[in-house]
DNA sequence: GAGCACTGC
């Protein structure tokens, strides 16, 4: 093993420019309120934030907007609101709202609150998740949600007129949604001037805010407030030359870590499953050359695909002389923290989701973190103790690093969001105030797709159907489904393939031969025409005939009373499955509400894919002779991904409509099923037309 | 014969 020359800059001090973590605002109070009210009061005045308070509410009252530049542990989401709540903010019926990206964070710092302000959670202190509104309409003054929660109230009280404060936290983040409220929150401040916004943002990008706040506004109205944190100081250590496999680069400085270095987890950034995979194999093998008395380790792989059991074992607290070795993807970034941790290993990548609205591609690719993000991966040293954490590239690269991961905005299907900002009420799109704007063609591409599905009319306004489907909480193309099952008598079947292609990654296939039983119990659920669709070899299906995949393992997961015994039997992922279940159940109600029927096509194969079709009709293929198949849009070479069922398999016809397409090696469809030819021009093109006119 | 960054309504 060669000694390695990480070269680490002479005034570290990174303390300053790290950035804050996300859900854990330290400062936990720790104990139930045993202690009485008194004790957690003290607790929350030695806080960092608490020496700021009245500066905060001085520039909440007097400004319309206080962008808060806050670093971990200092308190902001668990205590900002609370300042609001005891100033008064929360009077009359006011509601103080605090929005985070992820549900998680909503839940448990709305526990954390509630116990601080001395009530039960859902009393004064609630939160609003999907399938989960534990909060009280008239008693709750605090509520913690996610922002796609807060959006979605938009639809219903276009000025958010219950809340008298809004705060987006984790807004660095840029989700989605974040940005989506962002613009129409600025908007609603127009009319409702007394509103007031509080955005919690990181160093870098808290310029950035300030400038959207007062562009067009009064220079005035906005302001930015630092906080100190409470992090731990993190070196940071760069490599001298870049190296050339960065997955046997992070196993060399593991080991050295290891070596060098007392007692502290580690933690390792890679990209996908494949490079984790590889790097726990290296690692493993060199473990027979641990010199004796040397620390143990224990190598751990970390990211969304594996099961929550999977998942918890990096939280096993380790023994003396033992040293976890984490290899993690992102979800580690942010998602999820893990205390302990006291050397992060960075490869200086991640793969990320991009969008091409000109051939409807999404793509999944590796690109370089950006500086933001190193700097947050870093941070995850120092949540206990002072860390270091060694990026494996040279500084010269940091410096060249984007400073920011683009938006999600400008990266994403715009459909469904548009969709819901017509319904809004936001119809001139060049005109709405983007933080980030999406490009031109994105826009241009999804008003198309809305036209062409009849959601949007010649006017650019909804239509009846449009309007409805905007309320819908699930993808434009499916709600569409939905609708016209109403014409082939098959709703309670479309609304189980609804819920199940809502969720990802229902079957578990973990990696090989565990993974080759798994594929049988796959089988077991699968047959002839498809994913949507499949024939026989039902054994759990109450109508044979319509064996789809999703049908059969939805209805034999309800069946067997939706055990997790049952599925880790069947390779099904139980919360995968039990999600399902709360999609359908809700997506079920907007189905009731649109008096839309809930028949069965008591096995009429032909008529459930027929109403696939009706969604998909911008989605066929036409499988040729080397097993690939044809766009019909483009007529461009599409693989089948190998979950399909039809992998290996030519559908009869020849003809299939898929759900997604995605580009990774090779350009993949996914989640398909067999068709005929003409159904694409009867089922998508009719529809087409009679609802635009309509 | 071959593959799965991460959220959210």
């Amino acid at each position: 093993m060669s000694t390695l020359t990480f070269w680490k800059p002479g005034t570290a001090g990174p303390g300053s420019t790290l950035d804050r973590a996300t859900e854990e605002e330290g400062n936990v109070v720790q104990s139930a309120p045993s202690h009485g009210s008194l004790s957690i009061q003290a607790q929350r005045e030695r806080l960092p934030i608490w020496q700021h308070r009245q500066k905060l509410l001085h520039c909440i009252e007097k400004h319309g907007v206080t962008i808060v530049v806050g670093q971990t542990g200092s308190g902001k989401t668990t205590q900002i609101p609370q300042y609001l709540l005891e100033s008064g903010w929360a009077s009359q019926g006011n509601v103080i709202a605090c929005t985070q990206p992820r549900r998680v964070a909503a839940t448990s710092v709305a526990i954390r609150v509630a116990t601080e302000v001395g009530t039960l959670l859902g009393d004064e202190v609630g939160y609003t998740i999907r399938f989960e509104d534990v909060s009280d309409k008239e008693r709750t003054r605090i509520c913690y949600m996610t922002d796609g929660m807060l959006f979605r109230e938009t639809l219903i009280d276009p000025l958010l007129s219950r809340y008298s404060a809004i705060m987006i936290d984790e807004a660095h983040e840029r989700s989605l949604y974040t940005d989506l409220l962002l613009g129409v929150l600025k908007k609603i401040r127009r009319k409702r001037p007394s509103l007031r916004l509080i955005v919690s943002s990181a160093t870098l990008d808290a310029r950035s805010f300030l400038e959207y706040f007062t562009s067009g506004t009064h220079p005035d109205d906005a302001t930015i407030v630092s906080l100190e944190g409470r992090m731990f100081p993190v070196e940071v250590a760069y490599l001298q030359e870049p190296a050339p496999d960065y997955v046997r680069k992070a196993v060399e400085v593991a080991w050295n870590i290891n070596l060098q270095h007392g007692a502290g987890d580690i933690l390792i950034f890679l990209t996908g499953r494949e490079e984790i995979e590889r790097c726990l194999e290296e690692l493993t093998e060199l473990l027979p050359t641990l010199p004796r008395g040397a620390t143990q380790i224990i190598p751990l792989a970390l990211h969304a695909g594996l099961s929550t059991e999977e998942q918890l074992r990096v939280f096993n607290v380790t023994e003396r002389g033992m040293r976890k070795v984490i290899t993690a993807t992102n979800i580690a970034e942010a998602s999820v923290t893990i205390d302990g941790v006291k050397f992060v290993v960075d490869s200086g990548f991640v793969k990320i989701r991009t969008y091409n609205p000109t051939t409807f591609l999404a793509s999944l690719s590796t690109v370089p973190v950006s500086q933001a993000s190193a700097i947050q991966r870093a941070g995850r040293a120092g949540r206990t103790s002072p860390g270091i954490c060694y990026r494996l590239y040279p500084e010269s690269v940091f410096a060249s690093l984007p400073t920011s991961t683009p938006p999600e905005i400008t990266r994403t299907d715009m459909t469904t969001p548009i969709l819901q900002l017509k319904s809004l009420g936001i119809d001139d799109l060049m005109k709405f105030e983007w933080v980030s704007a999406p490009p031109a063609e994105s826009i241009l591409r999804a008003l198309e797709g809305l036209f062409a599905a009849g959601m949007i009319g010649d006017d650019g306004l909804l239509t009846p159907i449009g309007e409805r489907v905007a309320e819908c909480p699930i993808e434009v193309n499916i709600a569409r489904m939905l609708f016209t099952s109403k014409d082939f008598n098959c709703g309670e079947e479309i609304l189980t393939i609804a819920a199940m292609i809502s969720i990802q990654d229902a079957f578990v296939i973990p990696d090989g031969a565990p993974g080759a039983i798994a594929e049988l119990e796959r089988r077991k659920f699968t047959a002839e025409e498809g994913d949507h669709m499949t024939l026989l070899n039902g054994i759990f299906s109450p109508h044979p005939k319509v064996d789809c995949l999703y049908l059969v393992a939805y209805n034999a997961f309800t069946k067997y009373g939706r055990s997790s015994s049952w599925c880790k039997a069947h390779a099904l992922n139980f919360r995968a499955m039990s999600r399902a279940v709360s999609i359908r159940s809700q997506l079920k109600k907007y189905m009731i509400r649109f008096n839309l029927p809930l028949q069965s096509c008591e096995g009429d194969a032909k008529r459930l894919r027929q109403c696939l079709v009706s969604g998909y009709w911008r989605n066929g293929a036409r499988w040729v002779a080397d097993g690939t198949y044809r766009s019909v849009k483009g007529n461009k070479t599409l693989y089948v991904h190998p979950t399909s069922v039809l992998f290996t398999r030519k559908p009869r016809t020849g003809w299939v409509v898929f759900h997604e397409v995605e580009e990774t090696k090779r350009t993949q469809i996914r989640i398909l099923s067999e068709i005929e030819p003409d159904w694409l021009l009867d089922y998508g093109h009719k529809y087409q037309h009679r609802h635009a006119a309509g």
